[in-house]
DNA sequence: TTGAAAGCGCTACCAG
DNA sequence: CTGGTAGCGCTTTCAA
């Protein structure tokens, strides 16, 4: 049973011998109290290890010093690197965070949700916290469902939302939209310039902003070095490992050549890899590749893995004092721009000596 | 600026022209609401879309439905498999989590946090969350600091805590301590089977009581089976890639020759291979190895992994089942047995076709 | 079935 | 500098 007993402000106000009024403003660092008295509530609070109930300190300060951070798997490393810099940032600044996996689109364990994005911004707004931060999930999709719409207009309407991500018009959140196809011209001028001709696109759930920018990025690219596009050279699925194995079956199976391809990120890379290796295929040699997001563990991988770091730890940085910002009243545009980053390893069979 | 505007009880009460009263008794399902009045108030919340105050509520019925979750490190594969299954079961029983990152001994990314454990407590309590569940981070030492224990006292003290550990004692946690020794005795066994006698043992932070743990469930293995325990073998770092990779170097720089070892786990498991290719050690031809402890994508590896599946998704549903049930006033004494599974992939060098 | 009213623990205002 | 007191928004008796 959670009866285990709580002191409050009254106990401490008696048992030091002042009004409750002292008791508070003890606590909150009021100049206005004698140097005894003082001390003498200090005392008490120390003794009986008192920790004010935030519950009532937020029903009258309007503030709760908790944000929300809706995001779709915490397991991916993907929105964990990002969510411990988040938090970090939130630590400093006397924030908690309340975290909410929506596991949209299943997570990489197949668990799903019963419950939607909706239920989760219902209860934060319930919890009264001091903002709400987006990462993911169905704000991701090219074209955004009504109801969910709805909702993400409902929660902006009463407390302010960050979400990364593109522009959903007729809500009030505060968009911060990284550049991520950017990365994408990189990696393939860098894969044309080691001789490729014939470079795939895998991994990435389709309809999905980011897997669409990048695949976009992948064909402009591609024509800009007056390369053809085929379609059958694109093989989307999903973000983790088994999506990229499954990704490159499809691909091969189409019996379309190719001697390169772009990951979405390091684990379909890794999980493209291995299908290779299943059907007989040598990496590098035979087919180079490049994760287009760079994870934790790429550069233990064998080979190496080339990828573009997109800084997803600086975007973390950015979203969160973003929202602090505006929590606190001072609603500084975002301004950024974090270049992607392409850090050459092995996984194109070459040193180049770049290495940085 | 958080002004955005708050509909409260009142105006509903209001609006619908009952008394707050009735307006509570709607929200909570109360069954004494006359149909039409029912009816009048459930449409005006409808209209205004309106959630009520968590705080307020908080305050008169005790109890948030928050569980605070304390842990080092989400952005590590074992803590976030494990927190998406907490989240699950929170879910379902209407919980929400506070996630606390300790990032004690630092994270895979070097972060430090400012904060200690402790301080997390005094948050936890103060935002009276009606439980908390502590993964890892100091109580995993194998000699606890007095002033964390004491940090811990006080917070068990004040509400239910259940920590996934060995028991402190002086303390009013309820302790729940898989057996992560037999794992190792597994894979001890099966080396030796595929003829291995020179066994060693790779990563994990020392003085941590899983290590120390794994390390003595290796050392009796070995004696079990009439083989000799050769300190130089053991070559402990910490938990992530980056520590599989200098623990190897140590380990080969002793020059102690050995056949296979046992990583800690599968992050380890990868950075000693990388190494072990740099040094270019064959794997698994010349070294076999197995890993303590299962990751998402060790079947993705090249080699496939061959690990140990301590059912880390089966614990944290207990753990938060056994919290739930002590909020909830069943105390439940939770029974338990977790048995390990050795999941036989490739990184031994054979199939054996026990394969499941 | 309904509403009035008493708080939950705290902050902030107002007098003194 | 200090204490009394009016709420914050809600639940829950207690009468009606």
């Amino acid at each position: 049973m959670g009866d285990k007993e709580h002191i409050t402000i009254n106990q401490i106000a008696d048992e030091a011998q002042v009004s409750i009024a002292t008791v508070s403003r003890v606590m909150n660092g009021n100049t206005s109290v004698s140097a005894e008295r003082r001390k003498r509530v200090e005392e008490v609070i120390q003794k009986y290890n008192f920790s004010p109930n935030a519950l009532a300190r937020g029903l009258i300060s309007k503030q709760t010093m908790t944000i929300g951070v809706v995001l779709p798997d915490i397991s991916n490393p993907y929105f964990s690197s990002m969510f411990l810099e988040i938090e970090r940032f939130s630590l400093e600044a006397g924030y908690t965070l309340l975290l909410c996996n929506t596991l949209f689109g299943g997570s990489s364990h197949g668990i799903r949700n019963t419950r939607d994005e909706a239920y989760y911004f219902q209860m934060l707004v319930e919890k009264q916290v001091d903002g709400v931060l987006i990462i993911g999930g169905q704000v991701d999709l090219v074209t955004v469902d009504v109801n969910y719409k709805q909702a993400l207009k409902r929660l902006s309407d009463q407390l302010p939302v960050v979400v990364i991500g593109k522009e959903i018009e007729d809500t009030n959140c505060v968009f911060i939209h990284p550049e991520t196809g950017q990365g994408v011209t990189l990696a393939i001028n860098y894969l044309y310039m080691l001789g490729h001709r014939q470079i795939a696109f895998v991994g990435g759930q389709p309809n999905v902003t980011i897997t669409d920018i990048r695949v976009n990025a992948y064909k402009s690219a591609l024509k800009e070095l007056g390369l053809s596009v085929d379609e059958r050279l694109i093989s989307l699925s999903d973000y983790y490992s088994k999506d990229g194995y499954s990704a490159i079956n499809t691909l091969v199976s189409r019996n379309v050549p190719f001697t390169a391809f772009l990951a979405i990120n390091d684990n379909v890379a890794i999980g493209s890899e291995r299908a290779l290796q299943d059907l007989s295929i040598k990496v590098p040699e035979e087919v180079a590749f490049i994760s287009c997001d760079q994870f934790e563990n790429g550069e233990f991988h064998i080979p190496r893995l080339t990828s573009i770091n997109q800084h997803h730890d600086l975007l973390g940085r950015l979203v969160i004092n973003t929202l602090i910002n505006i929590i606190g009243g001072n609603s500084s545009p975002p301004k950024f721009s974090l270049a992607p980053e392409l850090v050459i390893r092995e996984s194109c069979g070459t040193h180049l000596g770049i290495k940085r």
